[in-house]
DNA sequence: TTAATATAGTTGATTTTGTCAATTTGTTTT
DNA sequence: AAAACAAATTGACAAAATCAACTATATTAA
């Protein structure tokens, strides 16, 4: 069999990509002021209960400067506050208010939409597969840049 | 069976980061003083036959103008050169010099390494199957930009 | 229980990427 | 030849990422 790594790392890459237009023109549709980045932390947030900037920072591997300032960011825009954490007093607690619950089901709705038609023509089975492969792939990956980290 | 298309979404951008994350330091170890992006840009020079500032924007989906600074960097560098286009006055043939076919490799190939030991636990018909279903995910998922673009 | 160490978050400075519009030079169409 | 189009460049700017230093609180271990 040939090599098809490379392949594969272009066609993760061109995917992204893909998305990544989707989402800008998705929310430029919507006259939403936003980038895809703002969306990921958006569902973040709503996704995880006592979500903080910390967590954040970790899951989407970004540095934690940037996620104060995102974050900084969806607070001025009215779609974000933060509560205390009554476990740690240096730490705060996000969550949507109802203007950003409101834009973030809106802009998940039009994203599900897309990946759905992208989908379309993939059985449940072979994407059942696709993931599993996937996470297969990005567990070895992960395992290779975190033991780099050290090493 | 569940939406699995969130899951899909979270797993192509992690495998991304993971995958910018280690070219960021395999550059670092090669002491190369480039990004990532740079890497895209020297691989497709050396992929393609007559490759022209256009071609490079086109496949790589990016702005013109940041292609020309790209370039104008690597050449800079003295990684490429350019040369008169005999077709066509306007455009220019982009191609390695050998030091640029140096770094390259270099990069080429520690890169390689990462790939074949990510996918080390996945077999030839997986990854193919993989391949396949991205494939038609993308292709889907360009048709879908594609159309919008012009809708 | 305090002293050292670690963690959550913030800020500043800088670099890298991405975007938009205008311009130059050359090509194609009519 | 004029109009429309295309390749590449430039300027100005905005967004995203990186790195290091710093504050305030928590944790650990002497």
């Amino acid at each position: 069999m040939k090599n098809h790594e490379s392949e594969l790392q272009t066609l993760l890459i061109s995917t992204i990509n893909g998305l990544k237009i989707s989402m800008k023109s998705i929310m430029k549709e919507q006259g939403i002021p936003l980038s895809p980045l703002y969306f990921m932390i958006l569902k973040r947030i709503h996704d995880t209960e006592n979500c903080t900037a910390n967590f954040l920072a970790d899951v989407t591997e970004k540095d934690k400067g940037q996620i104060t300032r995102l974050v900084k960011e969806v607070i001025a825009e009215g779609l974000v506050i933060k509560r205390p954490n009554p476990n740690d007093k240096r730490s705060q607690f996000l969550q949507l208010t109802d203007s950003g619950l409101t834009c973030y089901m809106t802009l998940e709705n039009a994203d599900k939409a897309v990946l759905k038609e992208m989908r379309s023509e993939v059985s449940d089975e072979e994407l059942q597969q696709f993931l599993s492969v996937g996470a297969k792939m990005l567990t070895k990956l992960n395992a290779i840049n975190h033991k780099k980290e050290r090493g």
